[in-house]
DNA sequence: TTAATACTTGACTAAAATACTTGGTTGTCC
DNA sequence: GGACAACCAAGTATTTTAGTCAAGTATTAA
């Protein structure tokens, strides 16, 4: 288990998915300039949790990113270690024998520590945070992602 | 709050300090023998540790470092923090009004989760480790640093 | 007092991770 | 076909991590 700002942003950009997912796919563009991050550094992100099927992408006009699975399925550690990549769990890989024993004596202690830290963040989902009844206030106040993407695309007669 | 391969070394280490405790004081020279870490790496995570008061260094022959208050009174997110520094929370650093509110609705969700994992790791301390049975087992087994300091110092009478 | 031990400090370097940039290609809707 | 937005693949800059080196200071044993 790692947690760096890695980590924050693919949480705080799910949340983001979450919040807006029954208004449609949400664009990257839109994250990007919410949240102050890069798109292709968002991008980059993405790709690992588009691997992981914790979302979809919607391609051409309209298109976006959304949930690849309902927001009770998905907790904060799925996120975490589809972009944080490897645990980098201590030197001794496997091979038992450390030094003496007290290398892997604290090596246990540390890897049931993050044991129970991943328990931790894999008991909390996305869908906790979208039932918050302030997300939903706050989310409704503003303009939605439907009715941005509406005015983009304003209904037209074919005949013009 | 941040979790990294240095927040690691820091927590086996003082875990180290720990179950050792009886036995006097912990030579970072060992610590960085039994765990693979750079004795001056060491240093440099103890010399943190040490001005928030967690660890206590002792000078002179037979010295080292011991912990600077009782097991049960050092959590984990104590360590991680002293060396770990700044949380690093998010891009809009106390002035509110980020973009349409949007910004701050994410950053208030992981504000939250953020302090949830706090008090998680808060609520763990040193002692749970060390009242582990086989740790105890263990590091009996072994010499203890108190018989090598023991033996480097055999008694002897003053008329030689 | 002297030498040894061990902590203290600061500057410096190499390697890795992080964050961003650039410049595309592909699929989809209108 | 054209706009849009996902997808992809380098390459670069910055920061953090990890380690090194060297010149100190404090403490203690002899």
């Amino acid at each position: 288990m790692k947690l760096s700002t890695k980590g924050r942003y693919a949480v705080t950009a799910m949340m983001d998915l979450a919040i807006h997912d029954i208004d449609g796919p949400v664009t990257l563009a839109e994250i990007s300039n919410c949240q102050g991050i890069s798109l292709s550094y968002l991008e980059q992100l993405f790709s690992k949790l588009r691997q992981v099927g914790l979302v979809q992408g919607v391609r051409g006009p309209g298109g976006g990113y959304r949930l690849g699975k309902p927001a009770q399925h998905i907790s904060v550690a799925d996120i975490i270690i589809a972009v944080d990549e490897t645990i980098d769990n201590t030197r001794c890989k496997g091979n038992k024998n450390c030094n003496k024993g007290e290398k892997c004596l604290t090596h246990h202690l540390w890897h049931d520590l993050s044991d129970r830290l991943y328990e931790f963040l894999n008991g909390i989902t996305l869908s906790e945070f979208i039932k918050n009844p302030e997300v939903r206030r706050i989310s409704q106040e503003q303009d939605s992602t439907a009715s941005r993407i509406a005015n983009m695309f304003p209904p037209r007669s074919k005949a013009s």
